[in-house]
RNA sequence: GGAGAAAUGGCAGAGUGGUCGAAUGCGGCAGUCUUGAAAACUGUUGAGGGUCACACCUCCGGGGGUUCGAAUCCCUCUUUCUCCGCCA
């Protein structure tokens, strides 16, 4: 959510780079500037009516204890009047806030001044590009088919257990999938992150607090009985930690790690996009978060980017790196960067990690702050990023060391999995 | 799931109708002393709104009510703790 103040003084800033998303911001923003004034308004002239009503309670009081109850009970008829007009603007100044906060939630964040303009994935630009796509055997296959051949992931199995999208991973598939999650976790700590467990089901206030809710409420699964909602990202109770947190400014950086589970409903998903790996209801991650002070959080970002490259490397998969153009950059987001591998075998490129600085988008409506220097409570920057989403990586590694002998296992992760090739 | 107790500032913990945004202690910050540090002493120290700045307003778990006036009384929800039951 975008502070007030800052649409207030950024007016002409706030609509040129929202522009970039292809938002006419325009209208959004002078209403948001002219309900604040609204509410200012009213809060002044509520505010007016308690001073006086607190001052003639005091008054009352003493009249009451000198025994001039004739008096103080003329007084009370006055306070009568003043509650009745409190109560009216009251309700006009919550209605005013209300309407308020329903806009501001509808105005994603501001990107950053490298975000390109564009409408779609089209229009994301291609920023870094490494590793050498390996030429596969004349057999080779997607790794729907290698999981059947090997018989290490049964996606039936998962359709007769609940539904489509939620695959069952088999034997040295199970223990690869394990491998990975560990080298990933490995990874994040030898770099810093400290190692989180976090819950799975999140209540309607963390939903709020990233930004999941209102706005994605069909994303998430919902358990009715008890309110709770399916993580779709670690994301959502790792930021949460911070939700209503003051920290010291000694206490920046922060950076945490966790392996979860993600649910995602992917309502209206079909088609040969969604085979396979490709788009699943429920995956694996590890996530990386950071809480950073405002001015070191894009420093920040390079390094979380740099951090991921270093893992795609080792894995030696061929990989890119995409800035995001205005058009597909999340809501949230004020700059983000995809890492993409390349699956040979599907000749395309799958995403595999999203990096973020959300600035203070979401710490603004977590009310994540740290007292600076000057002792004054200021918002946080919050960033995380996928470091990194297996099933992808996973559909990755199978196409692209599939040989004619079976799946080769990458190097690194041999001590892992206990087994060098999947045959 | 049953019975009881509780929820106050960064933490601990007073406060049961007006003088309470809230004693006291710890912690934090600034200063005195010291070569420096510690100790001791002095001062200062919640958040949000509002204002050029003050004034002023709101907040004592959430919501509602009683009252001229609520941290304090009533209702309700949530959470925590203790005991019992169940259980990986």
């Amino acid at each position: 959510m975008l502070q007030v103040p800052f649409i207030r003084e950024n007016k002409e800033l706030v609509v040129e780079r929202l522009a970039k998303r292809n938002i006419d911001a325009n209208q959004m923003v002078n209403d948001v500037l002219s309900l604040d004034e609204d509410r200012r308004r009213i809060q002044t002239s509520l505010d007016n009516i308690l001073a006086e009503s607190n001052t003639l309670s005091k008054e009352i009081g003493n009249l009451f204890k000198s025994g001039e109850a004739e008096k103080a009970n003329l007084l009370k008829t006055k306070s009568g009047e003043l509650k009745e007009a409190s109560k009216e603007l009251a309700e006009s100044l919550n209605d005013t806030s209300e309407a308020l906060k329903e806009l501001l939630y509808k105005i994603p964040n501001v990107p950053n001044e490298v975000v390109p303009k564009g409408d779609s994935d089209e229009d994301n630009e291609e920023i870094f590009k490494e590793g050498d796509i390996p030429v596969l055997h004349d057999e080779a296959l997607p790794h729907w088919e290698l999981a059947k051949k090997y018989d290490i992931i049964d996606f039936e199995l998962g359709n007769k257990i609940t539904g489509a999208g939620f695959p069952v991973y088999k034997g040295k598939g199970a223990k690869l999938q394990r491998a990975l999650i560990n080298y990933f976790l490995d990874k994040n700590t030898e770099a810093g992150y400290s190692e989180f467990q976090l819950p799975h089901l999140v209540n309607e206030a963390s939903g709020f607090g990233t930004g999941q809710l209102p706005d994605k409420e069909g994303q998430m699964y919902h358990v009715g009985e008890d309110n709770l909602y399916l993580i779709p990202t670690a994301e959502v109770p790792g930021t949460n930690i911070f939700r209503d947190v003051v920290l010291n400014e000694g206490d920046l950086p922060i950076g945490i790690t966790g392996y979860t589970p993600c649910f995602r409903r992917e309502a209206g998903s079909y088609g040969a996009h969604v085979r396979g790996l490709n788009r699943l209801h429920q995956f694996d991650k590890v996530e990386i978060l950071r809480v950073e002070h405002p001015s070191k959080s894009y420093n920040a970002l390079d390094g979380m980017v740099n951090h991921v490259k270093t893992i795609l490397q080792e894995l030696k998969l061929p990989y890119r790196i995409l800035r995001l153009c205005g058009g597909d950059l999340g809501f949230t987001s004020a700059l983000t960067y995809d890492f993409e591998v390349f699956s040979t075998a599907q000749d395309r490129w799958l995403e595999v990690s999203s990096v973020s600085n959300f600035e203070t988008f979401q710490a603004n409506r977590l009310k994540l702050r740290f007292k600076n220097s000057n002792g004054k409570n200021e918002l946080a920057h919050t960033l995380n990023g996928s470091s990194l989403a297996l099933p992808r990586v996973l559909a990755g590694i199978l196409e692209n060391y599939q040989t004619k002998d079976g799946v080769v296992i990458p190097d690194v992760l041999q001590g892992y999995t206990g087994f060098s090739i999947i045959n």
